[in-house]
DNA sequence: TTCATGTAGTTCTAGTGCGAACCAATATAG
DNA sequence: CTATATTGGTTCGCACTAGAACTACATGAA
């Protein structure tokens, strides 16, 4: 039986995402975040917040555990929720002004820990690994994977 | 500010990366296994077994999450850890009759379960995505990343 | 030898992570 | 209008995750 010749391109992502995710930790670590409350602070960012929903659907992070961050995120003063006066099953989670705060600071902080690494890609770069990716998301959100 | 060119390959990464663990972990299930015990059981698959350490550099497990994954596996009877006569610290680990059976039936079911929405592409297509993720890796683990 | 250093695995802690079950509120069908 | 279905969020069970502290063994130098 031969290797199935898409198994190298998945090692190839397994590993390239493991990379980035390894160092995007460590460096958060650093700024006193774990990724996901990065992701929701950076997702809260320059907004008048949102519900958990919306969050939950840009940040890729499912409900049951949506909950546990934005707690642990409320415990540090960094996020509020405040009911939705228009549905009662509804609320808006936004930075309070120490979030905002923080925001600013590690938003920058973060970007700049990636950009030098990146300082001589040039525009069609980018292109070719964004196409590169969305070609190969295609794949896996196909309707002929399955049964 | 403008935002930085980066960012977009970045989500793309991560947006692919998702599709494929939850597209996977949700076949897995369905086998009766989680990713990481489906690794460490394709991993010793068609081998006399191997340590711990070489176990988790080819699964990128750290050492500290192996044990556990390893000793559900041990629980469940499919793998056995068998103490190293040369080395009084280290234990090789493999499978039993049982895991072999299991890696028989479920790593080719898993391989199915992808390469029909993979029937359309061709060498130049992996060679393409290959090349575009070990380019995007390079950077991550670039020596210019921090400070 | 013996002492210092290094290494293989385990344990511990805190934080994800998912899906399923659940509750309360809203929307819809009849 | 009222059952019924749907939806937003929380809770729960179980597994993974990294890193740090720890134990036992191994290795190297004096």
């Amino acid at each position: 039986m031969v290797e199935a010749p898409f198994l190298p391109s998945l090692r190839a992502l397994v590993r390239c995402y493991q990379a980035f995710s390894t160092r995007s930790a460590a460096h958060l670590r650093t700024l006193g975040l774990t990724p996901p409350q990065f992701d929701i602070v950076a997702t809260l960012g320059n907004t008048p917040g949102m519900t958990p929903k919306e969050l939950g659907e840009k940040t890729l992070i499912t409900k049951g555990t949506l909950t546990g961050v934005v707690d642990r995120l409320e415990e540090k003063g960094l996020i509020r929720r405040i009911p939705s006066a228009l549905d009662g099953r509804s609320q808006i989670v936004q930075l309070t002004k120490k979030g905002e705060r923080l925001f600013d600071k590690v938003f920058p902080a973060h970007v700049a820990y990636f950009s030098r690494a990146f300082a001589d890609w040039k525009a069609e770069d980018y292109a070719r690994i964004e196409a590169a990716l969305h070609d190969l998301r295609a794949v896996f959100e196909s309707s002929r994977i399955k049964q």
